[in-house]
DNA sequence: GCTATTTAATCAGTATACCCCGTTTCTATT
DNA sequence: AATAGAAACGGGGTATACTGATTAAATAGC
């Protein structure tokens, strides 16, 4: 019998339960979740995005994205209107606060980083980037989210 | 500003939704999630235990075992009782069927995994799994579900 | 023997993540 | 211009994952 420790799916499952606990700890003053700083970033970086844009652009489900944006927005950190152009869109963006929470969790967001990557050595974190990256990439179209990849 | 492809929290999260997705397609035909899968390996290495230590085993949390437990209950596959020493434990065993089930599905769960890391080289994967081992292991403790380290 | 603590499980609540289906709105074709 | 198709979104439903509080049973200390 194969032991789970064998199964990539297995160890996958744990680092993901393990990096959400070592995040919400290290974030626990702001209150905010990796997918809710995710979709933060995404505006961050694209202010004015519709839904379904913020979830090509933070990996997520569209039907996902649609309840962390009516969080935020009831935490007064997104506001969202109707498309004026395309009527069917809901336009979400970054309050004042919410901009200015989204910047200052960057530092908690990178000591989270740091937190979760401190057992390997920098060779190996850097290793274990390019490995993820690579993988993430070439099965970006199984996931029911695929990403938006970066433009580079 | 960030790009979220350079936040491990971020891989760790989309390679998760990724192995979801491959999984539940290799598996369709038995209705089954990689969760269930994992609950049902612990109980073909490990019959009869109580549900903390399938949680341990499988790296869940001890609440999501009870659901987990019942749904596989529910469909037949696993039979629950009182602990007749401890009477406050519930032990959990594989049905008839719920073990020819978890047999025949290793077949289905290798072609899981073979598509996932299909577009690493043998040699990436090898260090894909250890890296990813050693950061688990390192991490164990940071989980609400820290698993059982297998004796080796 | 009796109380205090610990332990296994449960319940209620929240958040992520996805499905299917239906509605509204836009676009393309005729 | 009428209509067929597509796109954006919403609602309802399921499963995972965790928190905190509670209950019931076992154990430890006295």
């Amino acid at each position: 019998m194969t032991s789970l420790w064998e199964r990539p799916g297995y160890l996958v499952r744990r680092l993901h339960q393990i990096h959400v606990a070592i995040f919400l700890d290290e974030c626990a003053e702001y209150g905010m979740t990796p997918v809710q700083y995710a979709v933060v970033t995404a505006l961050l970086n694209n202010p004015d995005a519709d839904q379904i844009t913020i979830a090509q652009d933070a990996g997520i489900d569209r039907t996902n994205v649609a309840d962390v944006l009516a969080r935020l927005e009831h935490r007064g950190l997104v506001a969202r209107k109707r498309g004026r152009a395309d009527r069917r869109m809901r336009i979400a963006s970054l309050t004042e606060e919410g901009e200015r929470i989204g910047r200052e969790m960057e530092h908690a967001s990178l000591r989270a980083q740091e937190k979760f990557m401190a057992a390997l050595s920098p060779e190996k974190r850097r290793q274990l980037m390019a490995l993820m990256t690579e993988l993430v990439e070439a099965n970006n179209e199984f996931s029911r989210a695929p990403a938006r990849l970066p433009e580079d």
